[in-house]
DNA sequence: AAAAGATTGTTAATTATTTTTAAAACTGGT
DNA sequence: ACCAGTTTTAAAAATAATTAACAATCTTTT
């Protein structure tokens, strides 16, 4: 039987050692991959099996995850609905985080169009700009409000995540705000650095840079050969 | 003086030791800062100082800047336009990289109209969609085209840089195609990851995955404190 | 119910990255 | 032109991350 391997899993968050973020960068893939493998209808795997769909090593795999307990079972691998499900915990997944997009730009609308987030319960509760044309539309029925009432929305309603879709001087401004109303996570899509207190957490998305990146392979590549 | 430095400098495109990633995911932050430096009219920074600023070690920065090459000089630090366009050429920002976005959807359209790209090289030639009704359109001038003309378009422009922003399955079929083609660097939006030959290189953009890290880490902070 | 085979969890070894240290080289003032 | 103060470069040491190895333990077959 496989089920009682849940009875014997190690509390991963008891102990509370502190796990690396190169770790943590690679659970969002393995979710994906084990929910590919759900939707094909696999129901185990072994490391070494998902290393190789992967491309990694299995033993990364196998230290990657426990790091947050033993999912897995000698002889028999992965149950891989259970360790989808596990992930998804580890992750947050579990749970709505409520979000609010600032900026109603191109950027903006387009995070709010993108239906997907919502599945994995990112769910945007509204939009906020400072161009009063904008304000009062709707962008898949979520409403989009005057940045001035920002504060006081905020002191009114659960929101969990903000997500910053300004030029770079209006998010350092707003990001002050957001952290005075007590927000704790932001998700900036802005071409700077934020200062805030050490409980916020700031997750970057530097399209620039990431194409800069790709630059310098593309450019290395060609040198190469 | 300053000015002979370029001439002892060592060349760093000749002696050919691999760089490891961490060093390049830093480079286009480094040039962002210096950027601003530029701006503010400040003409030399040391290590250490821009070490206050970046909120990273000056030993880091130094050990960083060394594996291209010596672009400091003891006693004075770094010439910050000099090291700005260094860094530059490293990227690969001195010269154009002609780019076409495969997808005219929000994303599409979105990172069409972002003139910041073009600032630094990245010009878009041209959009493909598989929509009728889209095909014809203008986003900011650049020409929509249908995406069968796509092979024949490639084959007779020089274009480096492949934009994916479509869903799964057709981005896993188009790459195919961007592959015959010769396309050596495809910048992917898609929630998949790319089988390419090694001459080839993929920069992935997974929004998701992003907002799973931030996600985690918002977790991690509530349980904490 | 026992034996053979499979695969994890975990420790050890290896490799990669970051930080420290110290010698060498330059600046700026006298 | 010299000297004190900086600051880089480069090498060494320390730390972190990845990979390999293997005993423990479960599954499957007979």
């Amino acid at each position: 039987m496989v089920g009682n391997r849940i009875l014997r899993r190690m509390e991963y968050n008891v102990e509370r050692k502190e796990i690396s973020s190169a770790v943590i960068k690679r659970l969002p893939r393995y979710h994906r991959y084990l929910g590919d493998l759900m939707a094909q209808g696999i129901e185990r795997i072994s490391s070494q099996e998902l290393s190789v769909r992967m491309n990694v090593t299995a033993s990364q795999i196998r230290q990657d995850l426990n790091n947050f307990g033993g999912f897995g079972q000698q002889g028999y691998g992965y149950n891989v609905a259970y360790l989808y499900q596990e992930i998804a915990k580890i992750l947050g997944l579990d749970r709505e985080n409520s979000m609010i997009i600032i900026g109603c730009g191109n950027f903006g609308r387009t995070l709010a169009n993108y239906q997907n987030f919502e599945n994995r319960g990112f769910v945007t509760k509204a939009i906020f700009d400072s161009n009063p044309d904008k304000v009062g539309n709707r962008v898949r029925g979520i409403p989009v409000l005057y940045i001035d009432e920002m504060r006081n929305y905020l002191n009114n309603n659960d929101i969990k995540i903000a997500v910053l879709t300004v030029p770079r001087e209006e998010a350092v401004k707003l990001t002050e705000i957001l952290v005075e109303c007590g927000i704790k996570a932001i998700w900036n899509f802005a071409h700077v650095d934020l200062d805030v207190p050490s409980d916020v957490v700031v997750e970057n998305v530097h399209l620039s840079e990431s194409l800069m990146q790709l630059s310098y392979r593309l450019a290395e590549a060609a040198k190469g050969n």
